[in-house]
RNA sequence: GUGGAUGUAGCUCAGCUGGCAGAGCGCCAGGUUGUGGCCCUGGGUGUCGCGGGUUCGAAUCCCGUCAUCCACCCCA
């Protein structure tokens, strides 16, 4: 409401109850697929050198030239919050001495200087996953698999998944230019972004959504004509071990990734639930030079806000707030203090245990174990510390009964 | 970075031909000297985003500003 020092920067929220609960449901289901393909997790700094990132991910990309968080620090040095995760996995596999066959996944926080609007925060989070190893169209196919397989257990199987290539690093100059020749041709007819595209990224144009321009793309040749024979063939391949899996991708020659790093398979998936943002998730096969060596891999990352707004679009609701097993409901300080007592008891024996310390009316304590959800209230006065006792009732059904207090844990513990 | 919309109670919102700041839900208390839900009664919990201006008088009109949302751009 404010914009005062109390309320959280632009784009980025607090994340607590009940939301917080779809999240830890989404990141377990992730976790346990993740183990299936034996991929163990990677936590890295969020903090890194701004090198890092202009290196890997490229000094002309959109991310690098204008979105990232940058500044320096107290000795001058230029750093950055990530806005991705591969720079830094790779950063820190290259520092561990990990070779080909490393498979890791990472889980946290990104960072990008955008404007905010439904499905992009400035604080956004990430599942990515990278898996090391030299071009093969099994290890592409299986980190697509991967990535599929999360989706549908989280329910999202009805993404749509498309497919295509960036061919090799040596591909790149004949698309440039087979591209580059082929747009000059229709310059004038192209939107003013695009003819300013035209020069730095060319690839760009494709994944123009003005109408005109797209309209002159689909009159272009595939661009899979401008690339070697050895690179369709591989994107061919992958596309056939795909539905060999039953995984339905499109292969579509307008996708487009904004990071340099790419190179061969890439690929996206939108979900039909979301709005103007509706990548769910993206990777590819990439190639990162790293202190005079080189770093092959191919990965993915999911975009976590965007999952949870195609969940709840489809209905899925944050499980319920755990409810207490027993509720203590105190009459009078003596009965307030001993039931602080009681309760650690409670828990030591692993029973889920609520009570407020108000000492407000065993109404008002009643009211609150009911709107708690707790299976039971028990109830304690001066009468019952005397005789070591409590008036235990279950709530659904109302009845009450005396029970001694060493057997309270066993019997809220029992069935009801 | 550009454009449009919106800012009123904890939440959802009404009030906007300028004239005492409201509803529903929630919350608190009571109806039950020690018992929840349903019901009844009572309680408004507020910097009308913020700062100026016009006016006898501004939540309402004007200007500025901040924030949020949506879209462009870009991407997960």
């Amino acid at each position: 409401m404010s914009s005062g020092c109390w309320s959280p920067l632009p784009g980025m929220a607090d994340l607590g109850p009940p939301e917080i609960r779809l999240w830890q449901r989404v990141e377990a289901d992730a976790r346990r697929i993740l183990a299936l393909y034996r991929v163990e997790e990677l936590r890295t700094p969020i903090l890194e050198r701004t090198s890092l990132f202009q290196r890997a991910i490229g000094e002309e990309t959109d991310v690098v030239q204008k979105e990232m968080f940058t500044f320096e620090d107290r000795g001058g040095r230029s750093l950055t919050l990530r806005p991705e995760g591969t720079a830094g996995a790779i950063r820190a596999l290259c520092d561990v001495g990990a070779e080909a066959g490393s498979r890791v996944f990472y889980l946290g926080p990104m960072f990008r200087a955008e404007r905010p609007q439904a499905g992009r925060r400035r604080q956004f989070h990430q599942l990515g996953v990278e898996l090391l190893g030299p071009p093969a169209p099994e290890a592409d196919a299986e980190c697509i698999a991967l990535m599929w397989r999360i989706l549908s257990e989280w329910g999202l199987a009805d993404a749509r998944l498309r497919l295509h290539t960036r061919g090799t690093v040596a591909d790149q100059p004949a698309v440039r230019e087979g591209l580059r020749a082929r747009l000059a041709e229709v310059r004038d007819a192209l939107c003013e972004d695009c003819q300013r595209r035209l020069d730095r990224q060319p690839l760009r144009v494709l994944d123009c959504k003005q109408a005109g321009c797209q309209q002159l793309m689909a009159g272009l040749p595939a661009l899979t004509t401008f690339l070697a024979e050895d690179s369709r063939r591989y994107l061919d391949r992958v596309a056939t071990l795909l539905s060999s899996l039953q995984i339905e991708a499109m292969v579509d020659g307008r996708l487009v990734r904004g990071l340099d790093y790419y190179e061969h398979t890439i690929w996206e998936a939108t979900h039909p639930a979301l709005g103007a943002q509706d990548a769910i998730a993206g990777g590819g096969r990439y190639r990162i030079e790293a202190e005079g060596r080189v770093v092959e891999g191919v990965g993915f990352a999911i975009g976590l806000e965007r999952v949870m707004m195609a969940l709840q679009a489809r209905g899925v609701a944050p499980p319920p707030d755990p409810a207490p097993a027993v509720w203590l409901v105190s009459v009078g300080d003596r009965a307030t203090a001993e039931n602080l007592v009681l309760a650690e008891r409670l828990r030591s024996a692993g029973v889920p245990c609520g009570a407020d310390w108000s000492g407000r009316s065993v109404k008002a304590q009643m009211r609150a174990a009911h709107k708690a959800g707790a299976v039971w209230a028990a109830v304690r006065g001066d009468e019952e510390l005397a005789a070591g006792t409590c008036r235990l009732k279950h709530m659904a059904s109302g009845e009450e009964r005396t029970v001694a207090v060493d057997e309270l844990a066993a019997v809220v513990s029992g069935p009801a």
